[in-house]
DNA sequence: TTGAAAGCGCTAACAC
DNA sequence: GTGTTAGCGCTTTCAA
């Protein structure tokens, strides 16, 4: 292994002058300067970075902390982030936070001591609690994306999920429906109630009373969606729901689906409208185009690791906090419902 | 920061001590251990990562190197991997290669020296060429997947891209086709050559003549294979392919897409095969099932971690190699030709 | 079994 | 403008 003495040694100048020249400072002669950075180059010396975090007690990078990082629908956002990282002096990693808590504990240590500067946390999963309780009393810097996280001041990243879904609502009922059906996700996560909220909002300012079975819970298994929108189908057509608004995409593509499957016509027997606008011809969805609530991933992305970065420059006051509005992108799975 | 010290101190020791204790020494009297132990967690003590780096030499991670990390198609190999690395005393960090030249140098740079100590490069780019070589150059462990790399002895783990795309060629035959197009994915993926050499082998082998307008290069575009699915169904029917057997199913979807929208079927008017089986309606892919060669990327994933971990351990000799074999998955897309 | 001391590679304070 | 020195937190000789 290179390290500073040898490049010292074959400059000849002193290891501190090697770090100056390293880290950028101005108080080096432009002679001593260039023979340092050919020694660099003739030695391809890189500094190590365990020592350079030691001393410096920064380890030069934002660890970005996922669960199931394998899941499609954080394309965007990661896309973004790996645009916001190239902006960023510090470099980005990747971690998927398993299911075990022992390793998920051992994970966070790992992360928080000596391995990364931050953490960026994505995801409104209730279980995250601990976690963003034990990085907030240790005083690791932090953001979360999608937690809105009421009971301390942290650094959070939302989008108005509550709008999105009144707003989604508020495009059925405006376009004639008012028997409308929830397909309700998981509600350990925080972004299915603000959904539901959104729903319940849009409905009651509207006068529209809820029928109890117009509410599904979809939880985690996505064909429970298929099974769910076949019974509303087969109830009488002037006693069902007239359309859908459904947690998230996902769970929408499986409703339409079990209302394909049953010889009915999406959106002329049923409208449907998703979440997330996930589903798209590039990843080979190949089902009618979903009317769906567009969060604007990429820019949550990107900004991120600015605004993440700019907290640990000292140049962003905290806790920061920042809202998105979402955009309602309108497909082909809403209609006005057939009169009865 | 709670520092080595600062636990001495409390258990009323020596830091060496503390230091035994931590990392399983046996040769410490156990009340001694019991009373740092209790101290480590009145304190919240945990080990500085950045310390520990620098003088074991071990950064304890492994990371793992993925172009397009936001790939939908990763997902198996990630859970592979997260599944590993739950057995492994390694962490994994999952790092994104961007595009930018300088940016990928200054990360490779940044995981070789004191933040990973060892690196798993995913994908067959020809153009990963330096980043291989330079890792092997500078002595860093790394196990390359789906990378045929044959000028210097690396650690690699295979799977027979050959042997998969001639058996599903085969298959077609055995099914009664003898016009089998191939829609090539970018011929700078090494998989891709090895999936056209599969093709052009079958087809050799079983005397069949390769008309040169029955392959078609998509490159990266997949509306390429829409278009050209297209123009071979506005040749005559006696003229043009019974089948098309494409580099991935991504190529494929768009195939079947195009035939399916000019108002022919799949397979009764053409049989398509893809290669990766990875649409399914699981991931909302609501178009035909595609026959598909899978790759075990799960195993692929999950043995990766431990092979490596094997080889940091030097429990597993090196240059390493391994191959895994595919398997056809016979679903909707394949039917005998009409007859003509 | 335990402690004192040295040192991993680097940077920063201080001296010149 | 440059070198000397100390020290980041940890582990590991070496002595006791």
């Amino acid at each position: 292994m290179i390290t500073v003495k040898d490049v010292a040694k074959h400059a000849d100048v002193s290891a501190a002058t090697v770090s100056r020249v390293i880290n950028g400072a101005q108080n080096v002669s432009p002679e001593i300067r260039r023979r340092v950075k050919e020694s660099i180059k003739t030695l391809g010396y890189f500094p190590n970075n365990a020592a350079r975090s030691l001393v410096l007690r920064q380890a030069g990078s934002i660890a970005v902390l996922l669960h199931n990082l394998h899941s499609p629908f954080y394309g965007d956002l990661i896309r973004g982030i790996e645009d916001g990282a190239a902006t960023s002096s510090r470099n980005v990693i990747f971690c998927s936070l398993g299911r075990n808590q022992e390793n998920r504990d051992h994970y966070i240590q790992f992360l928080t001591n000596g391995t990364s500067d931050a953490i960026i946390l994505y995801g409104s999963m209730f279980s995250d609690q601990p976690i963003i309780e034990h990085l907030y009393s240790v005083n690791f810097p932090f953001l979360l994306i999608e937690n809105n996280f009421q009971s301390l001041p942290v650094n959070q990243i939302l989008i108005d999920n509550i709008e999105g879904a009144r707003g989604a609502v508020e495009y059925l009922i405006d376009t004639g429906h008012s028997r409308i059906a929830h397909f309700m996700g998981n509600p350990n996560k925080k972004v299915n109630l603000e959904r539901f909220n959104g729903y319940t909002e849009a409905m009651q300012k509207n006068g529209l009373p809820i029928a109890q079975d117009h509410i599904k819970n979809i939880f985690e298994d996505d064909d429970l969606s298929y099974k769910a929108s076949q019974e509303l189908m087969q109830q009488p057509a002037e006693a069902r729901p007239t359309a859908i608004f459904c947690s998230n995409d996902r769970i929408a593509a499986k409703a339409i689906q079990g209302i394909l499957d049953l010889g009915f016509s999406v959106p002329d027997d049923m409208s449907v409208v998703g979440f997330d606008n996930q589903l798209n011809y590039d990843n080979c969805y190949h089902g009618p185009s979903i009317t769906s609530v567009k969060q604007p991933l990429y820019e949550i992305g990107r900004d991120s690791i600015q605004h993440l970065t700019n907290i640990l420059d000292g140049t962003q006051a905290t806790p920061f906090s920042k809202s998105y509005h979402t955009e309602l992108v309108k497909m082909s799975t809403v209609a006005p419902p057939k009169i009865w």
